[in-house]
RNA sequence: GGAGGAGUGGCUGAGCGGUUUAAGGCGCCGGUCUCGAAAACCGGUUAGGGAGCAAUCCCUUCGUGAGUUCAAAUCUCACCUCCUCCGCCA
């Protein structure tokens, strides 16, 4: 949500954000109810105070009698009153929906594009190691390793279900232990975050209400959340901190839920895209200020470099595609590491900042050095992601064997150093 | 799942149809007093929107939404949250 007075005094930034998000938005639309929505909540306003004046009037009539005479002649008012109610209702719904819509405006140094395609390169780390023999894919590692079981996992699960096995369990346990305490000295408050979410915090976040189809729905009305960023934002919903306590840091484990409804054709076998995975997530929410976002996003991204690179999975930087980036986004950067068997790189994380979008929404505010309340700004960025990091560590350490190693930073946790093919089920 | 009770400003807490522009207290800000401070005393202090150069004025806001009424913090209904008890449960 972006405030109503910058929109009516940009409307041509608004026009723009749209054609570079190739996003349908009419702001035109927008202006026209605003202005309907103003006139008549001028004029209830004025009948309201028209009201108030002769209800007082009637209050300080002693006579029963009196007040039911001067009663009578407020009725018509009244009825007028409820029209001009009912008539601002629907135009407030129609603006309210409009509003929605209305996206975040993309930083210029957003690359222009259409898809994943057109996100720009901004750096890249570390070699492929050369693989002398044919790598295998994550997926007959999987099955090579007895690391998964993907048919019993669609059997039981469904579609795009798994079971994780063995040494692929004590390596998620691993990377999560890992994380956490690569973040142990900083100021990031460790957090296990819930799935379940009440619609609200959709909303506030800027998944709902486009996204709804993505996001699975109980009988309670409360959703699966697809991300920690979700119930981290309502963490502070509807309150107002204190400047000194900003920037606030959390770094937040969860399960995560996306139902892929748009993905039917794409990456449907292995574990690349599931319905339920575990995202560790990292998410800052500062004071309005545009440099302390790029300096926090480059914060969040630098994070996550570290756990990529200390992990040895050789990785680049991109910055998405103006047509690729969300609604409610203003720029972001994937981390996406080098998948051997594909000869490309593939998305891992995610690093989004988003100004007050979010925290206009969530009414997340703070009480600035002069007393004047703002709207906080929000970023987020993934620390980890399981199972789907497994695959750039599964494909990246192969050995000519059919055996995989652990990272090194890895095995303190694992206890193993090495994950042997099997020739038999165990 | 069942039975009760409760949600009021930054906090505490009164009000239960109309001088409520929400009492009182705490906190905070300003002032008087003081060499300075504390105490005491005086004044100010919810938030959002709108009109105006400004002084100021208007509308909304007592968990949320709908309703009754000329008028709702106050009455009715639904929902949300918290507390107590019973049941179930890792």
């Amino acid at each position: 949500m972006l405030d109503i007075k910058f929109i009516r005094e940009n409307p041509d930034l608004i026009r723009q954000a749209a054609r570079r998000k190739r996003l349908d938005f009419n702001v035109d639309q927008l202006l026209s109810a605003d202005e309907n929505r103003k006139k008549i909540l001028q004029e209830i306003e004025e009948l309201r105070a028209k009201q108030n004046r002769a209800s007082e009037r009637i209050a300080a009539l002693k006579n029963e009698e009196e007040q039911d005479a001067a009663a009578k002649d407020l009725r018509e008012l009244k009825e007028i009153l409820s029209k001009k109610e009912y008539e601002y209702r629907k135009i407030d719904g129609e603006w309210s929906k409009l509003m929605f819509d209305v996206p975040n405006i993309p930083d210029p140094s957003v690359p222009d594009g259409e898809t994943e395609r057109d996100s720009k390169e901004i750096r890249k780390w570390g070699e492929p190691k050369k693989i002398d023999f044919e790598p295998k894919d994550h997926i007959s590692l999987l099955s090579s390793l007895n690391l998964a079981d993907l048919q019993r996992g669609a059997k039981v699960s469904g579609f795009r279900g798994y079971f994780l096995k063995n040494e692929a369990v004590i390596l998620s346990l691993a990377l999560w232990q890992f994380v956490f305490d690569e973040f142990r000295a900083s100021n990031y408050e460790p957090i296990l975050a819930p799935a379940l979410v009440r619609e609200e915090n959709l909303f506030g976040s800027g998944h709902f209400p486009q996204s709804r189809e993505d996001v699975y729905k109980t009988q309670d009305d409360v959703y699966l959340s697809a991300t920690a960023e979700i119930p981290l934002m309502g963490f502070h919903s509807g309150e107002v901190l204190d400047e000194t306590d900003l920037p606030k840091k959390y770094l937040a484990f969860s399960p995560c839920f996306r139902r892929e409804a748009g993905s039917y054709g794409r990456d449907t076998k292995g574990i690349y895209r599931l319905h339920e995975f575990f995202k560790i997530e990292q998410l800052i929410l500062s004071v309005a200020d545009h440099q302390d976002s790029v300096k926090f996003h480059e914060e969040l991204t630098g994070n996550s470099e570290k756990i990529v690179q200390a992990l040895g999975l050789p990785y680049r930087i991109v910055a998405a595609a103006s047509g690729d980036l969300g609604r409610a986004h203003v720029k972001t950067y994937d981390i996406e590491v080098w998948i051997p068997s594909e000869r490309r790189f593939r998305e891992s994380h995610s690093s989004s900042y988003y100004h007050d979008f979010q925290t206009r929404r969530l009414n997340i505010r703070y009480r600035d050095k002069t007393g004047k309340s703002r709207f906080c700004y929000s970023l987020n960025n993934t620390a980890i992601a399981t199972p789907r990091i497994l695959i750039a560590i599964l494909e990246n350490f192969q050995r000519a064997d059919g055996s995989v190693e652990i990272p090194e930073i890895l095995q303190k946790y694992t206890k193993f150093n090495l994950i042997k093919p099997v020739f038999s089920d165990r």
